[in-house]
DNA sequence: CATTGACCCTCCCATGGTGGGAAGGAATAG
DNA sequence: CTATTCCTTCCCACCATGGGAGGGTCAATG
């Protein structure tokens, strides 16, 4: 099986089958006398279980963990639960940072006319002293665990 | 007013008032005989409402938008509405996946076990065969406009 | 006045996932 | 045989942000 198939077989692009193979995710598989990569079943149950953990919004080194789990017959199900559970917290808090910035923008535009008139509240909102923070650090990117999420299959 | 000081006034990074300065998304101000920046009450104003409609989620791109329209006086409130509620529509498209991929995970979660003994449904449920969509391309990251978040200030 | 420490400058690098595309070889279909 | 499609590697871009090196400036303290 080719990478192109395997891509097809499993929803991972090509792109990124070869990307995960370069940070050592999933091991480098056998290759054909000129070069080409081949898939065995195996590596493609491998690339369907990434690609669902991703779906789920997993990062690369969770789905790291969590192959190695996968691999581990002997592992005990606490182990896995635990993962699963912190990212489920993660989740709920991203959506819940994303509700209130959302409740607060609405906020602003249920008080603005839109009409053609300039008054706006929802400028004004920005621009005015509002409750403001005097230059704490903002959390880094990642610091929160901010992780870039997919967005649920596209189909 | 040094970079320092206004960083501070605003709550916006030396490093990102800087790079938002090499983008062009705000003037560059000007400078002492030595080459320091120096921002009047006015930039930091900009400055402002930039961290402000930061921590609403909006991109870059998006601010440009509206500090446009926030120095155009005779801008439609309309205008700014629209843009407003695309925002707050994508932010709560953006929450409900996330909310969606944590009620997912959190169900097989629910059925873990989570002792010592390596049956675990989470794992499985990545494994199996589950309803699979056959390689559509998943949209890229920012197609679906989702643009990493910054969380809520930390104070 | 000289040193120190806190600033500031520019420039390059890294991150995480993802795609684009070039240049060239390999397999396959007509 | 040729055209097309696939594969390879390698480099570049994105977004927003921070780190750090290497060097200049400024103000306060000795």
């Amino acid at each position: 099986m080719n990478i192109g198939q395997a891509s097809k077989a499993t929803g991972v692009s090509v792109k990124m089958i070869r990307y995960y193979e370069s940070i050592g995710l999933i091991k480098p598989p056998l290759r054909t006398e000129s070069g080409y990569r081949v898939y065995a079943d195996n590596d493609v149950h491998t690339l369907r279980f990434i690609s669902k953990a991703r779906d789920l919004g997993f990062s690369v080194e969770q789905m790291s963990d969590l192959l190695a789990l996968w691999r581990d017959r002997s592992r005990a199900s606490a182990d896995v639960k635990t993962i699963a559970l912190e990212h489920v917290a993660a989740l709920e808090e991203k959506a819940e940072a994303l509700r209130a910035m959302s409740d607060t923008l609405r906020h602003l535009a249920d008080h603005c006319h839109g009409d053609d008139r300039p008054e706006c509240p929802i400028i004004e909102g920005f621009a005015a002293a509002l409750p403001h923070h005097p230059a704490k650090r903002r959390p880094r990117f990642g610091a929160t665990g901010m992780t870039p999420q997919r967005t649920a299959h596209t189909h």
